[in-house]
DNA sequence: GTCATGATGGTCT
DNA sequence: GACCATCATGACG
């Protein structure tokens, strides 16, 4: 069975469920407090037939076996010593996934400040980053439920982006056969999207809807 | 403020 | 031993 939570990560393209976190809320609730913040950047990861996928052919390992899992599942892993947080969508064996690049705080701000060790930008601009300052500092949580985990994207709290834009994936390979496909989406101007240029943000509403 | 570079650590061949 | 769904630093302007 479905849950109606799960339903939300299936039944229709990835791309638009990317689009649709936009916007959304995430939080933890960790060992040193609740953290959060509304999502602003994300990435859609279409599977056996993405070649910048993990699971590009077909491929399956111990490490990315989570992407195999649930709708809603949650895909935690490691890259250079940084963790990334990734959502499983699509049903069980379809492994899809959409990968959250950044998140501007709105809970536990000093927390999420402290756990990075930075001030403004720096704490939540990058898919690194934003893990590190919600406090997760493990794969613990890989291949959990997010709707029976302390970390999971709150569906009815959320922000309405004033305008979406969509430019090619960070960091994949681009002379992939898929690397070039515009399948990053990002809130316009808002100041936590990972590579904003100064000039370009929107600090008047950090690009939402008032 | 923008860019290039090296450090990074786990996984897979 | 190579490959990354990254990040912080330090050089320029």
């Amino acid at each position: 069975m479905v849950s109606a939570y799960q339903h939300f990560f299936t039944d229709r393209p990835t791309v638009e469920i990317a689009r649709d976190l936009l916007g959304k809320l995430v939080c933890y609730n960790g060992p040193d407090g609740r953290t959060g913040g509304y999502i602003v950047e994300t990435e859609a990861y279409l599977g056996e037939n993405d070649s910048a996928s993990h699971a590009f052919n077909g491929r399956r390992t111990g490490y990315s076996a989570s992407l195999y899992g649930q709708p809603g599942d949650i895909y935690l892993y490691q890259i250079r010593g940084h963790y990334c947080f990734d959502i499983v969508v699509q049903d069980r064996e379809d492994p899809q996934g959409i990968l959250l690049r950044g998140i501007e705080p709105a809970i536990g701000i000093k927390q999420m400040q402290e756990h990075r060790g930075m001030t403004g930008v720096n704490v939540s601009n990058g898919p690194g980053k934003l893990v590190q300052a919600l406090g997760i500092h493990s794969r613990d949580l890989d291949g959990q439920p997010m709707a029976t985990s302390p970390l999971y994207v709150d569906l009815n709290q959320f922000k309405i982006p004033r305008e979406i834009k969509v430019t090619a994936r960070i960091g994949v390979n681009l002379h992939g056969k898929d690397g070039a496909k515009p399948r990053r989406f990002f809130v316009a101007g808002n100041p936590y999207v990972s590579g904003m240029r100064k000039r370009a943000m929107d600090l008047e509403d950090y690009g939402w809807k008032d």
